[in-house]
DNA sequence: GCTTCTCCTACCGCATTGGTAGGATTAAGC
DNA sequence: GCTTAATCCTACCAATGCGGTAGGAGAAGC
């Protein structure tokens, strides 16, 4: 069970969106150069993270992306719901009611099998851990890092996956 | 964030042979037929458990599986780990050391980035829900369920998800 | 020796993932 | 108003892995 490169790209994301200092906003080109992600791909990420209303872009020359809110008031488990889609440990779960509530499928034909009642624990481990998750705590730890390090302002180009 | 059907399928398994009364092997025909499951797949599956040594076989005619430990003594994050390999959020966290630790790709290069930081806590609270849940309290949860509805002893072929 | 099992390995269709390409729209700066 | 830099949108594509099948070889009861 494994989360994708959505989930891991859209939070590096937010927290380069929250390291920075003032409201200006970021282009995705500088993010993408300074995270090493291919451009093409983040637009398609950010674009679910506008969705959610989790970030605020503007247009043009100059434009670029900002956080929507506070990073104290968002938490991980909206960011990964809007970035995955669902936060749920099995397929059947997906199928979900008009209300947006998981569905497993097992239980249409009045079998509440064995397995769902372990998977619904496993998806309440997943989800309290990422809501007691705040992207200001991702902030603040990726900031503890740099001064252990060496800072790393936006615009020098340090590519993470692809080695230069 | 999805488990495949290995963890469904594998546990399913388990708990069915939980829920024998005798120590009596059983045959994976017979637990296909009752939960609906293909055979030829469930021999793979049945693979994995017996080589993590949760399940004992005897081959031949009248042969079949049984449980290797007391339900009691069966936590599901060792079910888990055998069936799915890891219990890993992200992709990075498969790749092993040679003694079986997970290990972020992004360590390598002395980045210890905020994400990693945020699966770690995730795949802690899975494995934590995991950990709690024993084979025993599956067994018991799906014999609750049949004195709820009607008993279904093994045999009676009742498919689960392929409608008859 | 027939039948009923476990066991092993190779194969295959399909969906999803990760990524690319190309362009349309918007707005700032000159 | 033109150029440029950025968001937006959609179609496309290769690779991977998943779920499942096929076909058999060995083991043990009857």
């Amino acid at each position: 069970m494994i989360f994708t490169t959505k989930a891991e790209y859209g939070v590096r994301l937010l927290v380069e969106l929250g390291r920075q200092p003032n409201e200006s906003p970021v282009s995705l080109k500088a993010i993408a150069e300074s995270e090493g992600l291919p451009l093409a791909y983040l637009e398609r990420i950010v674009a679910l993270l506008k969705r959610a209303e989790l970030v605020e872009s503007t247009r043009g020359a100059h434009g670029g992306y900002r956080l929507a809110r506070d990073p104290e008031n968002v938490t991980m488990d909206e960011v990964v719901l809007a970035l995955e889609g669902s936060v749920a440990p099995m397929s059947c779960f997906v199928d979900e009611t008009d209300d947006g509530r998981v569905l497993c499928s097992h239980v249409d034909d009045g079998e509440a099998c064995a397995t769902k009642f372990l998977w619904l624990r496993v998806q309440g481990g997943v989800t309290e851990a990422l809501r007691r998750t705040t992207l200001a705590e991702l902030v603040a730890f990726s900031a503890k890092q740099d001064v252990a390090q060496t800072p790393v302002p936006l615009g020098s180009a340090l590519p993470l996956h692809s080695a230069a």
